[in-house]
DNA sequence: GTTTTATTTGAAGATAGATTCAAACGCTGA
DNA sequence: TCAGCGTTTGAATCTATCTTCAAATAAAAC
């Protein structure tokens, strides 16, 4: 989303190619307009990468590693008291808020990690795998708490999730709506794909 | 997902075509993979469409009204006498199965309006309005019974649901889960997202 | 102020992929 | 058999993009 304004070359390009990465798709990001936007020859980003592929990775692994640090450190500023279900909403909005608000890492990322050849997605996808992790912790301690739902295939549940949240890249734009009514809608949803139906009065059930 | 076998060699094509661009993106997608696929030699493929650009803007209209069609006949299917809770889980089985069974082309879709060239979206873009205007006539539909969340953003909420839908085909895979699992799955997220927390009881809330 | 090092660049090379086209193929009807 | 048409192809062209490299520039060290 924004670009950082004083900073080095080399993060420059990062950035530059993060922003490319996220419009145009792995195959369409070229060379020459990442250096137009970082406001350089083509030649310069050579200097600072081995190669085009280098680079692309090199966004990859920070678009996913900002994701997981992102989402965890807030996580973690809740502090021991929280539930689960306050738990949850965090991740959800803080999904989106690094989704959304942080940077062209992250949407690189989602928008990419389909397309992108075998080779490439070695270096990240340890690090997806324990993003995945995150949110399998968090299902776990809804269950903790009694709160998930009976029989929920867990995997596709995360997925959906994380999916919608995702696919907000896509279509989501400041000036249309409010960043706040986005977080409620989506911790609804979050709500209704994992936890119980009647979660307050399971008497009822 | 799967390739019709004996059909006409324009069809051939379209469809070689929805598969590369599903799996490499717009840019990535090569007349060379796609003839190879179809089993043709590149110029071929000029015999039958005018340019790549052609080719693949076709290939996104189809994608896209078939999703619309599909949907729209299993609504229809349904009859008078279906209430909205019904309509709604059969919107979301109805996308799942045209986006993960039918065909690449839906998928190409997904995967790739957001990164193609302003002139290509066009053609297809009001096909894509049609079919959000049938999701948020499910959710007038849940209104008018009453089931519908209060104080909703419903672009929001379509767009979150729509969003969990299409990412399944980042993600699922036929040999890994069950399709009646996700279906599940995603329709109580559906349900979780859309409708009234406590449907069925509300005079508890 | 001059030498040294880091950074950037213009120009050129190499390759891949879209497109054109004339020739070849193969089928159908006389 | 052959003339004609629809279809497919190999070879050639054109263009865009990645990459290399030696030279130019800027910055730093002395």
């Amino acid at each position: 989303m924004t670009q950082p304004e004083t900073t080095g070359t080399r993060e420059r390009i990062l950035a530059a190619a993060a922003t490319v990465l996220s419009r145009k798709g792995y195959a369409g990001a070229r060379l020459s307009d990442i250096a137009e936007l970082a406001e350089l020859r083509t030649p310069a980003v050579y200097y600072y990468f081995d190669s085009r592929e280098h680079l692309i990775s090199e966004v990859m692994t920070v678009g996913q590693r900002s994701v997981l640090e992102y989402v965890t450190r807030a996580l973690d500023e809740l502090g021991a008291g929280a539930g689960a279900a306050v738990r949850l909403d965090r991740a959800v909005e803080a999904h989106l808020e690094v989704e959304l608000s942080q940077s062209d890492f992250a949407t690189a990322v989602t928008r990419n990690v389909g397309q992108l050849p075998e080779e490439l997605q070695e270096g990240f996808r340890a690090d997806g795998h324990r993003y995945f992790a995150v949110w399998d912790g968090l299902l776990a301690e809804l269950d903790a708490e009694g709160l998930l739902a009976p029989g929920l295939d867990r995997r596709a549940a995360r997925m959906l999730v994380l999916g919608a949240l995702n696919w907000t890249a896509e279509w989501w734009d400041p000036a249309h709506g409010d960043f706040l009514d986005l977080v409620e809608t989506a911790r609804r949803m979050a709500r209704g794909a994992l936890t119980a139906s009647h979660p307050l009065h399971p008497s009822l059930i």
